[in-house]
DNA sequence: TTGCTTGACAGCTATATTGCTATCAAGCGA
DNA sequence: TCGCTTGATAGCAATATAGCTGTCAAGCAA
């Protein structure tokens, strides 16, 4: 797994778009590529990212290939992202803090 | 503020490197650039990619120019991906739900 | 078998990205 | 002022990406 190929992934709003469609359930090529929108190989070629990225996994049902999400490279992300939302938060608390002690001040 | 931006900035192992680094604090370009790795003018550029998606702020202080993280974009992509977290956490209390389940047949 | 549907793959163009070198502007200090 | 340091910018080559068209293979169904 590579955090490289996972963010570059989600760094297109047609893939995105494919992930939170996934949310409800799994769905087809065809589901995906309505009319007016993206053309057929353009849509498997997206697909294909998001699968070498391990975001979604592909089923084999006849002659049909259902997409499932795969989350637990999307965790491996928020992982990634642990450290920085920690800092965010510390931040946060130090803010609320000092307005606190600012309010005692008053008092 | 832009999706696309962030995750694409994220994209790169360099400017992952880069932010890791200013959890520290604050850096200039020259502290980014140790010798037998990249050029300047190339950290600028990874930088400037930073600033524009919203990552990173720049202070002027002389001919020195320290960069500091702007946590709030990445917060963004924390909610984006909420969704997808409540969705893998509640498969995983499903699955407890179901051990849980097994467990008690087999008292 | 014949034909339809689903989806993959090759190959093309246009554009974006990543690294580089060369150069320049701004600001400090002797 | 003159030089040094810091960092931005322009421009180049190599590679990657996103869209397309054309085509083909696999599997149902008549």
């Amino acid at each position: 797994m590579s955090l490289d190929l996972v963010f570059a992934a989600l760094a297109d709003p047609t893939r995105r778009e494919i992930l939170v469609r996934l949310l409800q359930g799994e769905a087809t090529v065809s589901d995906m590529c309505d009319p007016g929108g993206l053309k057929q190989p353009t849509i498997s070629k997206h697909l294909k990212v998001l699968e070498v990225a391990g975001l979604i996994a592909s089923d084999q049902r006849a002659q049909r290939r259902p997409r499932r999400l795969q989350l637990a490279n999307m965790q491996v992300l928020a992982a990634w992202m642990e450290p920085f939302q920690r800092q965010w938060d510390g931040r946060f608390d130090q803010l609320e803090a000092l307005s606190r002690a600012q309010s005692q001040k008053e008092e």
